[in-house]
RNA sequence: GCCGGAGUGGCGGAACUGGUAUACGCGCUCGACUCAAAAUCGAGUGGGCUCGUCCCAUGCGGGUUCGAAUCCCGCCUCCGGCACCA
């Protein structure tokens, strides 16, 4: 019988699904493995080619370390709130609940059909009552600890998706997910005290195996800087005093002028009445200029003077104060001192309105730039001849003894906007009492579970469609009967996706979130994948949370997740051209346009002719034409050439490709393999179709040289020859270090090897078939299954022990040694293992190759490099 | 602009701490099987020429070394992140 997949994948599936032999326990007799997918957002799209990459990575480990003797916890899951359903339901009417559910069975068949691992028993789906609660109960635990507050805050208010965004939500103006507009506006809004956790998210870093770009990404996001903040009196306003942060307070005698945020507080207090007008009008201006507008003109220094000046902390000099956008409101205390003889932005500006720059750090040139770099203080009083670090600490020192300020640390990280104006979400378990104040729901109570709704829609007026649900909205306090209000925003979907690893520990438990024992037996996740674009969301979130629940004694490690691995993206081929349709009207003209007559600038696109503004159109990979030449044409229109761009999966960019397709057509196991095959974990590359055939059939040779051996191949008793035994030894521990090292390429490719060269005289060893077998298990398990059985076993290759080598068979006692004359090789010998460097001397020596390159001169030295090569320089 | 990462055959990639560059797969060429094709199997396949015991090749230009894809210096290109954070 012939290798059919469509034959074979079912049957194990079925099998696997109903033994439930990979069902995680907790076996203290044994080492745990906690090995974790992102879980994904279960769309309406399903998997493409591209999601499954890092799911068979870690189907791959998870098989391995089980066949190795780890009590292996591998679970899947479902981020299911979010916007998409939502999006659906207000368009369609259909609950998110019932499109939710119709997603997970969909991923879940998909799963199903590439062969995962999972241990179903504990699915996690974010959205079930059973869930919520212990989010919220989380949420609760913060807002004890007096993590959780309301404020009134300038938020990312997006009106195209109806409600606010995280800072981190935020890209260039628009908004992460959707590319809409967003505005800042002030609402009252839950928001989470991340900040408070702002060193211990930095420190604790060195206690992870992360990929070191990432914790650098995180680094940056915590954004540490350390200084002082130092006192400036405000003169003529009574007293009032302006605090600045500066990381260089060793400049503090260069500071010509200050800088208030226009939304500073004092900016109406100190303003002159002759400088009023201006000062309004600025303020004005920048409180209506985008986000967007305020990035474009970076370089364009703008501000007004207030009429107002400071004194110096130390001279007593009179420093005029200015408003300016390019100080933000929300880092530091909102206002600077400027330096403009050694601050890039203060130099710019003071050149702009012609103020004064003073050098105090000597080593650049002040007529050309700013000189941002350490040196010598000059021009600087006491201190004077110092260096630059020397000279802070001086600095801080004085500050500290005169009572005009002291060492400070400032960090980019904002507090965790955590409210949305949004409908699928969890609802927040807090009562708005009458008099102002807010308590929470008791736990008894808990899940305070969504409302149903007629209409999903946001209202469009900062009002979240919760707040429609009168009969839900108004409650009593189950504690005192008082009538009281819940709260109408849902939380972020990073809510669910904060702690759901600990709920996999123990995702039946009824009674609590997890119980301390599984929590013990199976932290920290021992291998955490999933892509790069989390580096600084969902994995400081997370990590945030962990904290908390560490200091609440709820956990037992101070960090969620130990080593951390990004799958590189697999790409797709899409065709791109232009046309002038900018607001897709039914019945307009359209002019289309190739990609090579189009201007790009940034994100517009322009005709390159007429200037005119041109939108990108894709067409589907399979609709393409392909000319004779081999160039993409527009199916219909006539010679319109198409732009190849390789870019992310999506369905708008017709280049998906369903892995429900390929598995028809080659089996999952082909897919397994290819997609490891394809290149390093880390390394994203475009998907090719071209690659899976050959998987195909390198998995039919296995299967003709293990199960159809009637024909050519008998399988023998024993090791088989010395080469066989060796082969056998040397792939065992191959394959087993590129495993554990996450080689999977690599692993691939020495099983191929083996199936090339293993057959001697048409005899394959029963070992080697074993252990081969054993090898394969983990990426091509169908296969696998079915060759184990062929070999008159019961049991599943996943429940039997990895194979060990050999050791006698991993030495050879004949080596081949490279010979090289200065450097570049000439000859090769064959030498015993242990022969000595005189031997192999006298043997390179004697090459007539070596010789006729010596060209008669004698050796001036020789290197020999045990094992590999011997250089012979002359 | 700043900070990361990466550039190796026609393509995906391999080469572990500086030690035989191009493993493995795709593609291509030739051959076997076949009436023929597909499938399968076998052989070959970095480039060059004066076809040798040759020369040149790991983005480009230098350097260190007996020896460099690997280390150092200076550039170029692509991908990702950040973007007035004082």
């Amino acid at each position: 019988m012939s290798y059919d997949p469509k034959a074979i994948e079912p049957r194990w599936q079925q099998y696997w699904r109903e033994s439930g032999i990979f069902r995680a326990e907790i076996d203290t007799s044994k080492p745990k493995y906690y090995v974790l997918d992102m879980f994904p957002y279960p769309s309406g799209a399903g998997l493409h080619v591209g999601h499954p990459k890092g799911y068979i990575a870690t189907d791959v480990i998870s098989r391995y370390k089980r066949m190795r003797g780890f009590s292996v916890l591998h679970p899947m899951g479902w981020d299911a709130f979010g916007l998409p359903a939502e999006q659906y339901a207000i368009e369609t009417g259909t609950h998110p609940r019932e499109t939710t559910r119709r997603n997970i069975n969909n991923f879940k068949r998909q799963f199903a059909s590439l062969g995962m691992d999972y241990d179903w028993s504990r699915e996690i789906d974010t959205t079930n009552p059973d869930y919520v609660r212990w989010t919220q109960w989380i949420f609760s635990k913060l807002y004890e600890r007096g993590l959780a507050y309301l404020a009134e805050v300038p938020v990312n208010w997006c009106s195209a998706l109806g409600t606010v965004l995280a800072n981190e939500e935020v890209i260039d103006g628009k908004s992460e997910r959707g590319g809409h507009p967003v505005v800042r506006i002030p609402m009252r809004q839950w928001m989470l005290k991340i900040t408070a956790y702002a060193d211990r998210l930095i420190e604790d870093l060195d206690l992870v195996d992360w990929p070191e770009p990432i914790k650098k990404m995180q680094r940056d996001w915590v954004g540490r800087s350390e200084g002082a903040d130092i006192d400036f009196t405000v003169e003529s306003a009574d007293g009032e005093s302006l605090r600045v942060f500066t990381t260089r307070p060793d400049t503090l005698f260069g500071a010509t002028y200050m800088v208030l945020a226009p939304e500073h507080p004092l900016v109406s207090k100190i303003t002159t009445p002759d400088q009023r007008g201006d000062v309004e009008a600025y303020v004005d201006r920048t409180q209506r200029k985008s986000e967007r507008l305020r990035l474009a003109d970076v370089q364009e220094k703008t501000g007004a003077f207030t009429g107002a000046h400071a004194l110096h902390p130390i001279t007593g000099e009179r420093l005029p104060i200015w408003i300016a956008d390019y100080v933000l409101i929300s880092y530091g205390t909102g206002a600077i001192m400027a330096v403009p003889g050694h601050d890039e932005r203060d130099y710019e500006f003071a050149r702009t309105f012609d103020l004064e720059i003073r050098e105090v750090v000597s080593g650049g040139n002040l007529d050309e730039a700013a000189y941002e770099k350490a040196g010598t203080a000059v021009n600087s009083d006491f201190l004077d001849g110092l260096p630059t670090h020397d000279a802070k600490a001086r600095m801080i020192d004085w500050l500290e003894e005169n009572g005009n300020g002291e060492r400070a640390v400032s960090y980019k990280l904002r507090d965790w906007l955590f409210s949305r104006q949004r409908y699928w979400g969890e609802p927040f378990p807090v009562l708005h009492m009458p008099d102002g104040s807010t308590k929470l729901v008791p736990e008894a109570d808990l899940p305070v579970l969504l409302p149903e709704l007629d209409d999903y829609k946001p209202s469009g007026e900062f009002e979240p469609p919760l707040a429609r649900a009168k009969e839900w909205l108004h409650t009593t306090d189950p504690e005192t009967g008082v009538e009281c209000v819940r709260d109408a925003n849902t939380m972020p979907q990073w809510a669910g996706s904060c702690w759901y690893y600990l709920r996999f520990c123990d995702a039946l438990n009824a009674d609590d979130a997890w119980s301390k024992e599984a929590e013990n037996y199976w932290m920290s996740v021992d291998l955490y994948v999933g892509g790069a674009e989390h580096a600084v969301l969902h994995l400081l979130y997370s990590r945030f949370w962990h904290k908390v629940l560490y200091d609440l004694d709820l956990v037992h490690t101070p960090e969620p997740f130990q080593k951390l691995l990004n799958p590189g993206m697999i790409l797709g081929y899409s065709y791109r051209y232009y046309d002038d349709n900018l607001a897709n009207a039914p019945d307009f003209r359209v002019r289309a346009v190739a990609a090579s007559q189009v201007k790009l600038d940034g994100e517009t696109a322009t005709d390159a002719k007429t200037g005119a503004e041109l939108k990108a159109r894709w067409v589907n990979a399979e609709d393409v034409r392909w000319s004779d030449d081999g160039t993409p044409r527009h199916p219909e229109i006539e010679g319109l050439e198409l732009e190849v761009v390789t870019e992310k999966m999506s369905k708008s960019r017709g280049n998906v490709v369903s892995p429900d397709d390929v598995i028809e057509q080659f089996g999952a196991d082909a897919l397994r393999l290819y997609e490891m095959f394809m290149g390093p974990l880390e390394k994203g590359a475009p998907w090719s179709a071209e690659g899976i055939p050959g998987m195909h059939r390198f998995l039919q040779r296995a299967h003709r040289l293990v199960a159809e051996n009637e024909e050519s191949v008998t399988i023998t008793d024993g090791a088989g020859t010395k080469e066989q035994a060796q082969l056998t030894a040397r792939t065992i521990q191959e394959v087993t270090d590129d495993v554990e090292n996450l080689r999977l390429n690599t692993a691939i490719s020495k099983l191929m090897v083996f199936v090339r060269d293993i057959v001697s005289e048409n005899s394959l060893p029963r070992e080697a078939a074993e252990a081969f077998v054993l090898l394969l298990n983990p990426f091509a398990p169908h296969l696998a299954e079915e060759l184990w059985r062929s070999l008159d076993h019961q049991e599943s290759p996943g429940l039997s022990a990895w194979p060990e080598p050999r050791s006698e068979f991993l030495e050879t006692d004949r080596i081949t040694l490279a010979v090289q004359v200065n450097g570049k090789r000439r000859d090769e010998v064959e030498v015993a293992a242990d022969a000595s460097e005189d031997e192999i001397r006298a043997m390179a020596l004697a090459s007539e190759r070596v010789q006729s390159h010596l060209e008669g001169r004698d050796p001036r030295k020789v290197i020999l490099v045990p094992g590999r090569l011997i250089n012979i320089v002359a």
